[in-house]
DNA sequence: GAGTAACCGAGACGGTACGTCACGTCTTCTG
DNA sequence: CAGAAGACGTGACGTACCGTCTCGGTTACTC
């Protein structure tokens, strides 16, 4: 969304709306791909160019359009790790599951210059920002210290990722719910026994890990 | 990649694998959006004619190029389900993070009739294959009852897509070593002090899954 | 050539220009078949898109290219008859003896419907007016009542046809008078005896003519 | 058509014939550009490579099916120029205005090199043996020494070219036969009048040339 | 009678042109 | 100066045709 000047006719705000919804419901009914700016216009009642004054193609209008953080609270930090977990990976599904977002984030992806426009902007401020918070659960012991906060930081969207491409399952609360409470045993610490025994044989094969839960 | 019948001038077995070693080549250094068929057809050192007469559209190319599948086995099933959770990860690994897989996931998520192509074919395949690896184990007693396997499921390609279209970390052997680490810890079965606890509260609340794994 | 509304950005009345001369150079330098489009729209400087957007075909630019009739009079009507004849020749000489018109000819008669695009519009309408003239030159006494119009007529284009596509003669001035003395010797009315003779035997057999003729 | 080596399995010479057949059907139904060789092989029941074992291009299976010349006589010599006259026009009426014929010269001439393989075989032939006939007669002083013999060769096949390219009149027996009379009386020689009054003048301007005739 | 050379059908091959579509820019008129 | 309308260059797409080539298989002359 590109500034504009201060000077001469201001902008119809009302057709920033109308852009913004026409692409949101034409991206869930085509796709990325068959989804073209003069349909956009036209669902808008513009023309492609009041699209051009305010983006600057259509993947800037689109990541705009769908990911907008309207100065949402990306991250979640009550201080109860396990309840700021299912938080997040709720809000995650609200933003990653709805067929819009699913067609933007494929049509971004294929994209050539994806990489500075996209993730520099939302994707990675928020991946930051979840990494600080799964940082700190980690240094107040929440968090197992065997665990890598990177792939901890993967598991959050990754399945919702996957449910959303694959179509095969639907995400409900009870999903979400399952989802949490898988992560969270796997990523809390187990108390001494479980200290004890990974410490002794540092990377311990995956057997041995099974054993060590076992007790 | 269309049938041919047994009649008339065989086609160009080198062709055919010019043509799938200039796609993913493409994919990997243009991205789908920035790869035309005329520059496949070029490095392949052919015509478009003779990609069309192969395979119906750009998508049906990419697809069958990325993700063919020459017989592999899609699912380990060695009885050891920590093992073969990790090699199903790792496969899974090797299949999604190459960059042209990555190109071409996104690339045909974001064509219109990819659902009907793409899914029932390969990946809807390995998913079913992968669900009744999951049920067996199960029913074997090696993942909780609690677990839903759909769930599960989405745990073995999840974080890899997370982690490749983010771009964020580099996924390696001790990072899936990790991964894998957590999902076990997450799935395994807790022994008789879980099965109370929970089904004494049913679906307990989060914080109390907490509690129940202290202990 | 279709019409273009008023609002809008207008067309470049240059381009309109450019793709006219390219494509009656490009007709005489290659004839029809290998002229292509994209050959046209190089030499005039823009792409075959412009061209689509002002002609349907290419059979439709090339016979608005080479036939534009701005506004000319197709027909001489001094009063002379012979005059007029010899003028019609010389216009139609300048019409279809050029290489590019030769060239547009054979090649949109070559096409598929060309009937109804090429000569309800201009061929068609030149072809009504001379008729008309015909017409009237018989009933003011100038040409024989024994003379068909339709056989007239075809005495105008046709032997300039056929000089044209079969490239024996060049088509000058004095090509052009004698074949006009020739036509009008035939045409005219040969006064009480050819009355007369013609009207004893009706259609006379052609050695009958002959002998009224010497007469 | 090519020749083909004595040795080995002989042509299927029924395929020749229906593939003729299909041609000259196929071009009097689509036009020489519509008609495909495709087309052309299927309604002959037979491949394209049956057709260029005999012919080497489209344009050479056209121009030896639509003209070919089973050794017709293609000029009438009776002495009598009037009859012979009549007989070549309607000759080439037979020969020029069938349907087939009509798009067989146009898809020529709009070919590249129709130069060399067409005139050289057979038009350019036939124009020769008219130019003789003609001249002979203008010896024999049929014909007026005025009369250009280019013109007036041009003046047998030229009028049913444009009848046939117009499609305006359907040239029938009565249609050639007031074409026949107007060409002779412009041809003939008028007697010692006509030859006194034109050496007068020389080249006389038309309307004496009208005067000439009306005495 | 065995060889062989050319036929037949089918269909893939390289090459070229066609006509369509979308993107992002530019130019006019109107408010 | 914004907005509507539409032309502009660029470039990809998918189709069609042409003329050639390569198969497996067949047919008739030749040795």
């Amino acid at each position: 969304m590109e500034e504009q000047s201060r000077v001469g006719r201001p902008r119809d705000t009302r057709l920033d709306a109308a852009i913004v919804d026409a692409t949101i419901a034409l991206l869930a009914e085509r796709g990325y791909r068959e989804m073209s700016l003069a349909a956009i216009a036209e669902r808008a009642s513009t023309t492609t160019a009041a699209i051009y004054r305010r983006w600057g193609s259509k993947s800037e209008l689109v990541a705009s359009a769908v990911f907008r953080t309207d100065g949402d609270d990306v991250v979640a930090d009550t201080g109860d790790l396990a309840a700021d977990l299912a938080t997040m990976i709720r809000w995650a599904s609200e933003k990653l599951c709805r067929p819009a977002a699913v067609a933007a984030i494929a049509g971004l992806l294929s994209e050539p210059r994806s990489d500075r426009r996209l993730r520099t902007s939302s994707a990675a401020a928020a991946s930051q920002m979840v990494a600080e918070r799964l940082e700190r659960a980690k240094e107040a012991g929440e968090i197992a210290e065997t665990v890598n906060t990177s792939v901890l930081a993967s598991l959050i969207d990754g399945p919702l990722l996957h449910a959303a491409f694959s179509g095969v399952a639907d995400v409900d609360d009870e999903w979400i719910e399952d989802l949490v409470r898988i992560i969270l045993v796997g990523v809390l610490p187990l108390g001494p026994s479980e200290a004890s025994s990974t410490s002794a044989s540092g990377r311990s094969s995956l057997s041995s890990v099974k054993e060590a839960v076992r007790q």
